[in-house]
DNA sequence: TAGAGTAAACCGAACGGTCGGTCGGTTCCA
DNA sequence: TGGAACCGACCGACCGTTCGGTTTACTCTA
């Protein structure tokens, strides 16, 4: 809008379309398997230019988890405004609109699903998702509390487990090759609530 | 047995107690995260002494992965040993049995489903790993078209997605804090065969 | 419209530091 | 006394980052 040159013909970099490309890389080899060497060759300029778009390598990683972050946060706040009723429904719609946003925002919640704790931007992106993963947990137990899930299962270890299924579909979902991201959150719903087995 | 003197009073290392303080510290750090000189200091050793027990950094990933995929190769081989007729026990076996092997061995599992391609002994894991899932979701396959299993969500979609949330396990178990093995196992079985809806 | 001026985008070379790994020993115990 | 276990010093390579400078695209002015 304002860096950008009216004619968008030029295959110049902004810090946004840069951080496209690192994350890619990052998803490839891991970020700390990643040299700036890296960064700069898939992005067909030099080590030293990446720095005239973004302070280093952290800021790479920070931009790149917020973006996940901040989307899966902000599907949570729709969530929470739902009625208070039906609590399954909040349940069915957490999960369906925690894979779509996953599919949506592929690289960046890769990214923020692998992260580490070895510095303090890696820390602070694991405590805000920690958060998200309280929330949803809530969600989880308000549903328990209501009676409208088995009570077999402990709702914090069944909250573990169907997030933990949602975020698998990162470690194997490509956009061209596989179905539709509605249709994996269909799939990944009906299996959530219902079960493998034929009835 | 062989290389370790006959008491057992002296903390003197042998390969096998090397690579579990390695393991330990790969899966908190990432391996590309952890320097010889971090394995050093969590081994209490120096960083020359650990190349008389083993060859280097490459080599304890790979004795790390080879354990875990040893471990989970052998109950797929008893798995298959199992009679035709069962093909949704089958199923629930292999399920559970998963859930088992992972808490069993949790650090190298957990380091398995961490590893990124960067390396020939890491693209070798992963094609090692690739071939067990291929097994489970043959296992998937069979029930489905022995019509053990729902019709309406394809068979190898629901193997990808049923053991994402048998891994994810792994993401968040510690042995001491969490639920007996046997006891999360049922918990991803019932959830993965009967859902989380109540009946 | 030629040309001066400007700022973004980019580059090559080099920095201090850390990496995985090697080497020539010393210690310790059977 | 011999070998297993270990250590301190060191190596070349590569790391993320910095620096001084060039190129490029565009605007302003005479």
């Amino acid at each position: 809008m304002s860096t950008e040159t009216a004619a968008s013909r030029r295959p110049t970099y902004t810090p946004d379309s840069l951080l496209e490309v690192a994350v890619s890389v990052f998803n490839d080899r891991g970020y700390d398997g990643t040299s700036m060497e890296d960064l700069a060759r898939a992005a067909g300029i030099t080590k030293s230019s990446i720095y005239h778009h973004v302070k280093g390598k952290e800021e790479l990683l920070e931009r790149g988890v917020n973006r996940a972050l901040d989307a899966l946060n902000g599907s949570l706040d729709e969530m929470e405004a739902l009625p208070d009723a039906g609590e399954l429904d909040r349940v069915e719609q957490a999960v369906f609109r925690a894979v779509q946003i996953l599919v949506e925002e592929l690289p960046y919640v890769t990214l923020l699903l692998r992260v580490r704790g070895n510095t303090e931007a890696e820390r602070a992106a694991q405590d805000r998702r920690r958060e998200i993963d309280r929330r949803l947990a809530g969600f989880v137990e308000r549903a328990a509390a209501a009676g409208a899930l088995r009570a077999d299962v402990d709702p914090h270890l069944a909250s573990r487990l169907v997030f933990g299924m949602v975020n698998s579909v990162a470690e194997w979902y490509r956009p061209q090759r596989d179905l539709a991201a509605d249709d994996v959150a269909a799939a990944v719903t009906q299996l959530v609530f219902d079960g493998l087995r034929r009835r």
